[in-house]
Formats: C-alpha cells, sequence, structure tokens
DNA sequence: TGCATTCAAAGTGTATACACTTTTTTGCTT
DNA sequence: AAGCAAAAAAGTGTATACACTTTGAATGCA
C-alpha cells in the first residue's frame, strides 16, 4: 500500500503542523494538496486519513480535514497515559539495562543539547519526545516503542501549541536526572523523577486559559 | 469520511477474523470483497487500510492483504505495554473512584458470568476485554480508553489464537477478585491482583511452542 | 523428468469521472 | 440597507478505468 508516496506526502504535512506553517483549525482541502503535491486526491485522501488516525487532523463527514486543535482537557488525558505508561516503562529499564543502554540515552541527551543551544526549537522538540521513544526502543519492545511515538505526534501539537520555551530547557535538564538514576540502579528516585517530569510538561499547560481551545464554531 | 459504511465493512471484517471464520494468514482480495459488499473496491480499501493500523491484518506492498498473525513475542509485547498501562490505570482508579464506578464494574461482571455461563465464546472474549475499557471509561479518560481498545482488538486475535478456554474462565474470576479489592481500597492488593491477572493470561501463551508463528514463508 | 523462460490471468496502485453535499454568491423583496 | 431564496461554485464521497506488478501455469529445452 505505502509505496513511499503517500508515506512522503504524511511527513511533510506532518511538518508543516508540527512547525506551525499550518495552524491549528485550518482546512486541508484535497484537490489543492493533489496540486501542490503532483498527485491525484487518491493519495491525498489516504495520507489524510492516515494523520486522521494519529490525530493530527480531525475529518468531518462531507465538509473536511482540519488541523487538530487539541483541547487542554486532551491534553491532560494523554499525559497522563504517558505517565502511566512510562512509569512502568522505567521500571523495566532499570530492571533489564545494560552499561550500553544507558549510554545510547547519554548520546541522545548530548543531541538534545546540540539542538537547545543553537536554538532549534522543532529539532529539539523532536528530540525531547524522542528520548522516552529511545528508552522503549532500546527495551527491544516495538510494540511500546510505536505506541509511544503515536502518542508523542500527538503531543508534538499539543506542546508547540501550549508549551513555553523555558519548560522545554527544563525538560531537557530533567531527562539528564533521569538517566543518572537509571545508572544509579535507584528505582524509586528514577521513578520519582520521570513523574515529576511529566507533571512538569503537563502544568505548564494548564496555566495557560483556554483561548487557545476552540477548535471549531 | 467515514459514512458508516466503511465502519460497516470494518466491523464486519473484524467479527470474521476475530471469530475465525478467515483464518490468520489468510488472503482479502479487494474486488472479492467489493462484491461480497456489493461496493467499490475503494471503500475496501479504506476499511482495510483501518484493519491495519488496528493490526488485525497486515498489508504487504502490491501483494496484498493478510490475516495478521501474531507472533508470541508481538504477543508479549502487547501484554506488557498492557501491564504497564493497566497498573497506573489502577492506582489512578482506587484514587477517584466513586461507588458508581465500582457498582458500574460490578454490573459488567455480571455480563460477563452470563456470557460464560452461557458457553457464548466470542462474546466472553469481548467482555473479558471490556471489563480493562470500562476502567478507563469510568475515569473519563477517553485517550487511555481509545488506547486500550486498540490494544484489545489486537489482544482479541492474539487471544483466540493461543488461549485455551480454561484461562478465560480464570480470567473471568480474576477480575472479581480485583472489584472486591477496589471497593475496599486496598490499592497495594488490587495491583498485585491486576498485574498477576495480566501475567496470568500472558503464560497461557508462552506455553505454546510457535506453532502459529508462521506468518508468511 | 527437471528446470528455466515466457506469457496470460489475477490483483494492486493511481488517476479520473460523476453524483451528492456544503458553502458562497447573487439577485430579489420588503 | 437587511434579509431571504435560489442558483452557482467549491468540495467531498464513491465508482470506474487503466497501468503496472505479482503469480502461476504452460511451453521449450537440456
Amino acid at each position: 500500500m505505502d509505496s513511499t508516496t503517500t508515506g512522503f506526502i504524511v511527513e511533510t504535512l506532518t511538518r508543516s503542523i508540527v512547525e506551525h506553517r499550518l495552524q491549528p483549525g485550518a482546512k486541508l482541502v484535497e484537490q489543492t494538496l493533489a496540486d501542490q503535491f503532483g498527485v491525484s486526491r487518491t493519495l491525498i485522501r489516504q495520507a489524510l486519513f492516515k494523520l486522521s488516525q494519529n490525530r493530527l487532523i480531525r475529518m468531518e463527514p462531507a465538509r473536511g480535514a482540519f488541523v487538530a486543535a487539541p483541547s487542554v482537557v486532551e491534553a491532560k488525558q494523554v499525559f497522563a497515559v504517558r505517565r502511566m505508561l512510562e512509569a512502568g516503562m522505567t521500571r523495566e529499564f532499570i530492571q533489564s539495562a545494560t552499561q550500553a543502554h544507558i549510554d545510547a540515552l547519554k548520546e541522545h541527551i548530548a543531541h538534545e543539547n546540540a539542538a537547545v543551544e543553537r536554538g532549534d526549537v522543532p529539532g529539539r522538540t523532536l528530540l525531547l519526545g524522542d528520548f522516552h521513544v529511545r528508552m522503549a526502543q532500546l527495551m527491544g519492545n516495538d510494540v511500546l516503542a510505536h505506541l509511544l511515538m503515536d502518542l508523542l505526534s500527538r503531543c508534538a501539537l499539543i506542546t508547540l501549541m501550549y508549551q513555553s520555551s523555558s519548560s522545554a530547557e527544563h525538560s531537557h535538564e530533567e531527562h539528564g536526572a533521569i538517566v543518572k538514576a537509571l545508572e544509579a540502579r535507584d528505582e524509586a528516585l528514577a521513578l520519582q523523577l520521570m513523574d515529576a517530569h511529566l507533571y512538569n510538561v503537563e502544568e505548564a499547560l494548564t496555566l495557560i486559559p483556554n483561548t487557545h481551545a476552540t477548535p471549531s464554531p
């Protein structure tokens, strides 16, 4: 099915949404996109359908596709799920991780650092999320990794809608602390740090009143 | 998009797969299905795409769609994710659940009981899974509920491929014990029971050698 | 017989056409 | 001018057509 043409369209649109070149609530007209990509509406519809499953867009019957504008409530639910998942993941990681795994996380944090220092906002956001996916991948649980990836592509939109840049740098520091606790095999501390980390990210959202939160009239 | 025609096709095919009228590995030919449902290939392709996202079928480029045959490894990963998610869910449930929520779970268990007693295998399987979704719904976390639903539609196939009927009845009993612990607000016990419950379900799989596990040549 | 090659049948991938719905514009009435 | 109605425009939903790929069988040769 996915002869990489659809995949390319999905990726391009995802970037456009996550980098806010397409604003939340904006309509995506099929024929327009078809012309821009030089393909037929068939492939565009496939791509839009995929994006709607990732919750990056929502489709209304006979009305079309619109860039999603997740509400604060939805954002909090997503983070609640992440807290549940990642607490369990942290436990398992401490039990089964080798030093090589820890080193891989350290290397990832170095990449984060580079992105933060050169002020690369989209890259930073991506890497901050990928830290968590990386943990899942290192544990060899593909199902978990894919699930987290889906959650994070959803979080990317939420984050860029609500997160202040200060909290992003904060996140980066917290990742470092978590890895330290993992390396020390201090389960209680790692769990507490991971939970606090996700709680902090969530807090940065709830402070903002729902000015954003009007998806459609 | 989903003018309930596609939805109907998805549900029908899902039932066919879950009730083993379509065996794992079986090929789904688009035109054949189109004729059977009396629609064009367009709608069939939409439905197949949706099923492939639920991992009930897998699509190979230019070769077609096949009923999924999840391996034991994949099954174990799915259950690992469920353990992580549902441990967290159990904690939150104990903290925030009212008596009405507990009663709702008790009612669900009554339904399970009815299905077990009348020997309704597909209904039983469905209800055993829905118990967990029900918990998520009662907590008002739609994101979690949807996620669990997706995981469970995947589990349905795994369960029917590997689970013995004895372990199904066992599951039902364990649900009852979990609700008792929830009602007593005994977090430690509820967590232990939930974890043991999911562990038991998983154990029923790993005993079986991977005779099933050959998806394609 | 056994094996490689070629050719037809079946099937998937993409584009296009047309029907139906929603939105916008236009023109009429008060 | 404001408001309503009807018609045109734009857009989505489904079916169909055609190109390209895979599959499998028939053919030819050693």
